[in-house]
DNA sequence: CGAAATAAAGACAAAGAAATCCTTTTTATT
DNA sequence: AATAAAAAGGATTTCTTTGTCTTTATTTCG
């Protein structure tokens, strides 16, 4: 469903929405150690996101990475497909090579429910959303 | 979403399921060589759900796989799960240690209505109710 | 019985994902 | 300027998935 990778950039990304600001920024080795992720992997994967906008960094003492309001408010869905790719929004779930409703496959009509349901969930969500749910009710993360 | 040996293993039960009946028997190499899939990996996959009773097969001339009409009765998802296991239907999209709503992710609202989306999809349906669609209608497999 | 057709099983190879380690670059602080 | 704290980048290892190849077992048919 999703990449370790996603998962722990997901983690780590909502994790820092929720508890700090521009000005509060969280090294790696921070993130690796409150979350309990791989340091070394989680690194390249929020190097990836910061390479693509998602995420901010800073080198330095006092360095690490943040989010800004502005990256705060793309969706999760968006945070996904940065990661893995489209291939949970998109496709044949069975490998066909299209994915359509002219000549669809056995299963295309449930999946595209399904997929409603993804959207709708996933593609609506900011992260901030996200970050204030995490913030205001004692979930885990 | 779905491994590459699920997708190969629907695709051939499915079309077993379509095309045959208990009589009616499909050797690898015609599998293989209808659905344009690798063959070998293919027969693993196979022998996988006969081992596991998702499918019969017969040895030696006129043999092949085949599902007999108890067979046709498992739902889709059970055959998913016969292969990928449950992670798709059940576990933390996050990876946490447990998934459940007393202390849940951040996320695991949303992964819950899109779960209850694919259980009532694929749980519902079974592998002849797919094969009737398949046959009455011109889809591609 | 002998030959052919088939699934079953096992060993292996290739590719990709996950994870680690080491070096380089940048920046703040002293 | 020197030092230390961080991200960035690259090389390498390990594990899993995907895929191939070869051998064995079973069954049918002449
Ligand atoms: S055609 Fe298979 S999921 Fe759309
Ligand atoms: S706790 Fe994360 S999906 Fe349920």
């Amino acid at each position: 469903m999703l990449s370790h990778k996603a998962r722990y950039a997901i983690r780590a990304v909502l994790y820092m929405a929720a508890e700090g600001d521009e000005s509060k920024h969280f090294s790696v080795d921070r993130l690796a150690e409150t979350l309990e992720l791989p340091r070394a992997f989680l690194a390249k994967a929020l190097q990836e996101l910061a390479r693509k906008g998602f995420i901010s960094s800073l080198k330095g003492p006092n360095g690490g990475f943040y989010l800004t309001r502005v990256q705060r408010r793309r969706t999760f869905k968006e945070l996904i497909v940065a990661i893995d790719g489209e291939s949970l929004f998109e496709g044949c779930m069975l490998g066909l090579p299209e994915c359509d409703t002219s000549q669809p496959c056995p299963i295309h009509a449930s999946v595209a429910v399904m997929r409603q349901s993804l959207e709708y969930q996933f593609g609506l969500h900011t992260i901030e959303a996200l970050a204030q749910t995490l913030r205001h009710s004692s979930m885990r993360i």
